[in-house]
DNA sequence: CTGCATCCCGTGCGATACTG
DNA sequence: CAGTATCGCACGGGATGCAG
């Protein structure tokens, strides 16, 4: 953890054969987890259901603006991703909970680590951004 | 870094407003980070810069299945990012350079964390997926 | 309560063609 | 070489309505 000396491990630094071909894209669970994390309420939810499960509409009215098809879809993709489990109790009116399984409770970390740069960071992207809407056009629409 | 013991530090477990509110939602530079590293090439690309600059053309022949005018929308935003630089030389053939900035060299880090977990556990995800998928329906399509 | 169906829009992204 | 312009498709995502 030096200063300047910013040693990256793992994957990012692996050979990478050049060019990149694209079945190795496409069949990298990098993108995969990335496009997932990269859409606008996945990790959303991952943090409610981080710290305890969830009920559809409780979901539901825990996060301003998203729809119920939303919810939907994406509680449906994690749990296809076998990140979140879905619950259902055969009460008269159905209760359905939701829950990070162990896998999802393992990408809160690595997670945890992205937001955390986003966080300190954030500024420095938010000054670059208006320099660079400033330098480059007077009215950037 | 125990077994199943899984502590989560930092912005993920911070406190949070129920309901999240849409603003913070907005305003949050982790959804920013997050949309950024979603979309297709930008990872691809910071890693690549990551290792050595390179010119545009150069990039463009590094990624098969990439676009031009996607190369270029990529780079633009990760300039306007301040996590790529753009660097012209007034040669005759007029020729780009793209390197990372500081910032974004300090991005490798926590993307490289995210991606390791995503090998690690690609498997997992990939079986889930499979077994969801043949549990829902016989054909998918 | 928990969801699915339908309609519609914005945009990410690729293909192609053209310019300094 | 390093882009820009235009087109078109696919998909994320919101609004609304219907159903078990």
């Amino acid at each position: 953890m030096s200063d300047t000396h910013t040693d990256v491990p793992s994957v990012i630094s692996a050979p990478l054969p050049i060019p990149v071909p694209l079945d190795e894209q496409l069949a990298c669970p990098v993108g995969d987890v990335l496009r997932r994390a990269g859409d606008r309420w996945s990790v959303l939810i991952l943090v409610l259901l981080g710290r305890r499960s969830y009920r559809f509409n409780e979901l539901h009215r825990s996060i301003e603006g998203i729809s119920q098809r939303m919810l939907t879809r994406t509680l449906r993709g994690l749990e296809r991703d076998g990140l979140a489990s879905r619950t259902v109790h055969p009460t008269v009116p159905p209760t359905v909970e939701y829950d990070l399984t162990p896998l999802g409770r393992t990408l809160l970390e690595p997670l945890s680590t992205l937001a955390d740069w986003a966080v300190r960071h954030g500024p420095e992207i938010a000054a670059a951004r208006a320099d660079h809407d400033t330098h480059d056009r007077a009215n950037p629409g």
